[in-house]
RNA sequence: GGCGCCGUGGCCGAGUGGUUAGGCGAAGGUCUGCAAAACCUUAUACGGCAGUUCGAUUCUGCUCGGCGCCUCCA
């Protein structure tokens, strides 16, 4: 398997360094639908592990749920003001998370696979680092919290920017000055941050002071993936936009103090979705989530084609017109995975378990190549339309439902679970092929009106009738 | 200002130094009891200018344009 790795910015073979492959993903924070941005890089992470999979590789993914952060703070406030603050806090991050994973369940993620990590659970294990980080002369404490040293960090020989080259005369003077934490240098950031009025809040003794706060966001990260896969681990995945400062952080928060600089032997950061071309914002009245999709009645599942149509390190374009595209060839590939339960489906020809096997080993090659997923779709394509093209109605038998398990596998669009009609509405294609046989076209019809009424539409073919859902 | 990415036919979107990507859409046709689908054909391609080369969409330089990051952010 050969994997970008933002590290190296280079295209390489991808080893684990263990039997398994542990891969952590920077997850949602839960105070609100995320939108369709986070959709898309879940849904790439997902296709990660699916590809690591297919590959014959074990796989352990973890991601966190941030549930406390100023957002989450602010939102809990505005949202539950009667509630008491970790009470509000709660109650919003349930609420969200829950709707989190139903989205993420609707764009056919693999949730069963992945170990999810809650941070108001993790205190203790964050407490922890930063204690140690502190004792090694990494942190320092001031006013308003707990802070990192860049400096104590590269004094110690550490590279700060092994994923993106830290230039500090390039930071701006106004950044400096608006600053509003009390921090010694520019790039030093919050692991904790001490108690305000009215928030949630943890104790924390540390060099014997009483240190009652918060986690900051980055360490979050650091020590959940360090306690749920140790360091370094393989592959720790995320949008581009947590290149700087999220993921440089976590290298610095996890790797100082120890031996090895690496926090993971590999990066996997995907582009961003444009809409209309643009950044996703609220200003510019472009910022979708799947509750927006879903209200347009477009499958969440044409979404994850959509996403899944552009390799993950380029930029998306999201407009309606292409997810309407994607959803027009997700319906194709249905209609073709239902051939397989057509009356007149045949047993499988030698030639076309040719191509099965094939385009099976296409789509792994072009997986197996940085996951270039829309190749992948272009080999799929290429058997659907030769089915579609020669005259063969159906096939049935093992080797189709083995592809088709192998490609919902792979690209999760669920096609390989789609029932067969009823045996009643066998027998009204049954019936309707004997009344055209005998000319009966009014009651040939009828019957098809009928299975139009059950959501089935049929057509003629030389090979006989085909039937195919409507909805 | 610093760093980086990208510009492919109506739209989306891969890829390659010489051979059809693919999807969606459009036009014409075939088929057809009807309907629908399918199939066939067609059109519109690699931003611009130079350079390297027998040959460039693919490499190099310049240029124009778009985008991202540098601050919370998938």
């Amino acid at each position: 398997m050969r994997l970008y790795n933002t590290l190296s910015k280079s295209v390489s073979e991808f080893t684990p360094l263990d039997n398994k492959v542990r891969i952590y993903s920077c997850g949602p924070t839960v105070y609100d639908h995320i939108h369709i941005g986070n959709l898309a890089s879940f849904i790439y992470a997902d296709t990660l592990c699916r590809a690591l999979k297919s590959a014959g590789y074990e796989v352990e993914h973890v991601m966190n749920i941030t549930d406390i952060d100023d957002k989450m703070i602010a939102r809990s406030k505005e949202k539950y003001p009667d509630l008491e603050p970790t009470e509000a806090l709660d109650k919003l991050a349930k609420e969200y998370e829950e709707v989190f994973k139903r989205d993420m369940i609707s764009v056919g993620n693999n949730v069963d696979g992945i170990k999810f990590v809650r941070a108001t659970e993790s205190i203790e294990s964050m407490q922890k680092l930063i204690a140690k980080l502190h004792a090694d002369g990494f942190a320092y404490i001031a006013d308003d919290g707990v802070y990192f040293s860049i400096k104590a960090y590269t004094d110690s020989g550490k590279t700060y920017g092994q994923l993106t080259p830290i230039d500090s005369s390039n930071t701006s003077q106004s950044r400096i000055q608006n600053d509003e934490y009390d921090k010694e240098s520019v790039h030093d950031f919050a692991l904790w941050k001490l108690k305000k009025p009215d928030e949630p809040s943890w104790d924390f003794e540390l060099d014997g002071q009483q240190l009652a706060g918060r986690p900051g966001w980055h360490i979050e990260c650091s020590a959940m993936s360090t306690a749920a896969l140790g360091l370094p681990f393989d592959i720790h995945t995320g949008g581009v936009d947590l290149k700087f400062p999220h993921h440089e952080n976590e290298i610095a928060q996890s790797t100082a103090g120890q031996e090895d600089p690496l926090m993971a032997q590999l990066f996997f950061h995907n582009e961003h979705v444009m809409v209309d071309g643009k950044k996703m914002s609220k200003s510019l009245d472009n910022f979708y989530t799947l509750e927006d999709i879903k209200a347009k009645y477009f499958d969440p599942l044409a979404f994850r084609l959509m996403v899944l149509q552009s390799h993950y390190r380029s930029q998306a374009n999201f407009t309606w017109e292409a997810l309407e595209a994607a959803q027009n060839r997700l319906v194709s590939i249905r209609d073709w995975s239902d051939l397989r339960h057509q009356p007149s489906a045949e047993s499988m020809s030698d030639e076309l378990d040719e191509l099965f096997r094939k385009t099976r080993q296409q789509m792994s090659d072009s997986m197996a190549n940085d996951i270039n997923t829309p190749e992948a779709l272009a080999s799929l394509n290429q058997l659907v339309s030769w089915m579609f093209k020669n005259p063969v109605p159906g096939v049935e038998g093992t080797h189709t439902d083995g592809t088709l398990a192998f490609i919902d596998e792979l690209l999760g669009i669920n096609i390989s679970n789609r029932p067969d009609i009823t045996s009643e509405e066998k027998q009204l294609i049954v019936q309707r092929e004997a009344a055209r046989k005998s000319n009966e076209w009014d009651k040939s019809d009828a019957l098809r009106a009928q299975l139009k009424d059950r959501g089935i539409e049929v057509r003629d073919t030389d090979n006989g009738q085909v039937w195919a859902r409507s909805s």
